[in-house]
DNA sequence: CGGAATCCCGTCGGATACTG
DNA sequence: CAGTATCCGACGGGATTCCG
């Protein structure tokens, strides 16, 4: 009962805070990564395009404490992390992929109300 | 079939900023504030606590530029403007509106994550 | 009432260099 | 390989002022 009096439209909720965190740029591809299994940071680094490895560590670490991501370091020499969703990360993807979905989609159609905006 | 080439995994591509767009901050907040039909700006700005003016245009602006949203200007003295979603804003609300759930309803999960990760 | 325009500061985040 | 540390420029975004 507790989570029906979060609501992220209230300014210092810390629901808009989590809002903030879990639709971040990177925060989305980063956890999108991670859909088919563990992954090596490497990996992740390759995959989502263009991320720093600064903003790829702060990320990653963000999601750990968060719970939604575990980090799993293989005592190796050359060092070997992986990075793995936990349940609740799962869940996170769950409602993330409809919306990764929806941009690709729906991608065509804005491009062309963009276009038609600024033309007139 | 277009729509299959994109992917905001790859740094260029128009996908990537649609879903920096769709998943702001204020963008979410503010096509959830519309979800009961059309809403006059400053009904807006009173639903989603915190948002400056500055910022409020510059997202509904936005919104509308993507075919999101529509503006509708009543010539009237005060001024009275109207926002109302679009078939496909309404579209992008019912992919958002899990994402709110979820970030509510997990709210106190993530910030006891958070208390155990910080503590150790 | 619903903006537009300006100023200005904070932080986000990239580039670079170094390490176990 | 998987980071950490530092520097620093860009810009996001708040506060303020003015306008039709």
């Amino acid at each position: 009962m507790s989570a029906l009096e979060y609501t992220p439209y209230v300014a210092d909720c810390p629901s808009r805070q989590l809002l903030d965190r879990i639709g971040d740029r990177w925060s989305v591809l980063t956890i999108g990564s991670l859909v088919d299994g563990p992954q090596r940071y490497s990996t992740i680094a390759n995959r989502v395009e263009g991320v720093s490895q600064k903003m790829l560590t702060q990320t990653l670490r963000a999601l750990e404490r968060d719970g939604l991501v575990t980090r799993t370091v293989f005592p190796e020499i050359p060092p070997h992390v992986e990075y793995e969703l936990t349940d609740r990360g799962r869940s996170l993807r769950n409602v993330l992929e409809p919306l990764e979905r929806w941009a690709t989609e729906h991608m065509d159609d804005v491009a062309e109300s963009r276009a038609e905006y600024d033309a007139r």
